[in-house]
DNA sequence: TCTGGGGTCCTAGGACCC
DNA sequence: TCTGGGGTCCTAGGACCC
């Protein structure tokens, strides 16, 4: 915690409704959702006229239909929602370099870097003010909510306390007396599973859990959460505002109309995401090792498997022959509403560099051998072994598209550099160390 | 036809290494 | 032969956030 309020929240209000409020006029004082569609969507954001008719955030939209049936229901326009940010983020830097977006409608600014003459509550109350104003301007009306006190947490809490469009600045020395009757659910971090542990414990305000000892804390949710508790209890908070947060995964996913129950269709649509995840990585100039794909039964229960790769790739085969092989051993009888590929372990260099540096002492090779059968120059045919260890840089293997040395291998898994006719050194591909279509050259 | 999509962080257990 | 602990990596699941 600071001497000064000089940690700023800042939160669009019903962000993306207020977007569509803002570019369609006749959307202006009417209730607008914003979110899922179909028959399986749910509320994203509900403007403040929706939201008089209960609409809320997660909602699915069957209740938000049920509850407010003259409402606007429309899907979202994210490259409207992305753009408007930026210009919001841009006001933000513009007033301090260190600027911490949490989502699109959401950031940190730390005004201790804003080149101010003191932190005296009147001066970054007068600051906060002319930045909402300057929101309003850059986004055609948009308005913010506004926290700002001596730590991350408590400007979090301050930016809600006054939502649509207020501002509330938490003086230094009165943290305690605003936090301590206040609910445990206002932590950030303190949902409904953990509100009913502490409900069970007896604790249902911030005064009632400053009680608990950091013990206690510990063996009712847990070591991280239990500390981070007692110390937010006591309105203790040192996190640095950090800009430029490293992305750790990235993921595409879906829920269909209807339970999906064919296996070809399910591999069809993983390998889709797969695509668009390899897409996304190559875009950000990002690869990773650990493919995750994700499944959702039809009675809800939510399964996930993982494979990691002894090297990042961001090649689409790869991220998609290893989905499809994760889904393979996934029991789908029953129905699947939900499907997802995700890619974590994340580098920042790309594959290429990769092989790039590790091939030279391989020479080019002027042709691909044919896949099926074909004799090398010592006589030798290709012959399934089946799964076995693959040792890098000794095994030739034959694969899927034709021949190529074993480049790595590690936890079920094989890399193989490729010969390729077009562009030697060939592409580095990865396979589950049991894939069938994986066989030894001897 | 209750319950999205894109993320982050944490936990717990097992493998493996020293 | 029996018995260690610590650290790291990986996997699966869960809580939470917007």
């Amino acid at each position: 915690m600071r001497p000064h309020a000089s940690v700023l929240h800042l939160d669009l209000d019903a962000f993306f409704a207020a977007v569509e409020q803002r570019d369609k006029p006749s959307l202006r004082g009417k209730p607008v959702v914003v979110g899922g569609t179909g028959g399986r969507g749910v509320v994203s954001t509900a403007s403040y006229e929706a939201r008089a008719y209960g609409v809320r955030s997660a909602m699915s939209t069957r209740e938000a239909r049920a509850r407010c049936p003259h409402a606007a229901y429309l899907s979202g326009r994210f490259e409207a929602y992305r753009s408007t940010s930026a210009a919001v983020m841009a006001v933000l830097r513009d007033c301090s370099p260190l600027v911490e977006p949490l989502s699109l409608d959401e950031a940190f600014v730390d005004l201790a870097e804003a080149g101010l003459p003191d932190l005296e509550v009147s001066t970054v109350t007068a600051l906060a003010e002319e930045l909402r104003a300057r929101v309003r301007e850059v986004t055609g009306g948009l308005t913010a909510s506004v926290g700002v006190a001596s730590s991350k947490f408590l400007a979090k809490i301050a930016s809600d306390l006054r939502k649509p469009d207020g501002l509330v600045v938490i003086e230094p020395g009165t943290e305690l007396d605003l936090l301590r009757p206040l609910h445990v659910s206002v932590i950030p971090g303190v949902g409904p599973a953990t509100v009913e542990r502490l409900r069970r414990a007896g604790v249902h305000t911030v005064a009632e859990l400053e009680r608990v000892s950091q013990e206690e804390l510990v063996r009712l949710v847990g070591k991280a959460q239990g500390q981070a508790l007692f110390h937010l209890a006591r309105a203790e908070d040192d996190r640095a505002v950090v800009p430029d947060r490293e992305t750790k995964s990235v993921s595409v996913e879906g829920t269909y109309e209807t339970d999906l129950t064919d296996r070809q269709q399910m591999s069809a649509i993983v390998t889709r995401q797969a695509n668009e995840v390899a897409k996304r990585l190559r875009a950000s100039g990002l690869s990773g090792r650990t493919v995750t794909i994700k499944v959702r039964l039809y009675d809800f229960t939510t399964l996930s498997r993982s494979s990691t790769l002894p090297a990042p790739t961001d090649d689409p085969a790869t991220v998609a022959r290893l989905a499809r092989t994760l889904l393979e051993d996934l029991d789908t009888s029953g129905g699947v509403r939900l499907l997802g590929v995700g890619v974590s372990g994340l580098a920042d260099w790309i594959q290429e560099d990769l092989f790039a540096a590790g091939s030279e002492a391989e020479a080019p090779e002027e042709s691909a051998p044919d896949v099926e059968d074909e004799p090398d120059q010592a006589g030798a045919r290709w012959r399934d072994t089946g799964p076995q260890s693959w040792a890098p840089g000794m095994d030739v293997v034959h694969a899927e598209h034709g021949r190529g040395w074993v480049w790595g291998s590690g936890r079920g898994v094989v890399t193989v550099r490729f010969e390729t006719a077009e562009t030697p050194p060939g592409p580095v591909r990865s396979f589950r160390a049991d894939d069938p279509s994986l066989s030894r050259w001897q």
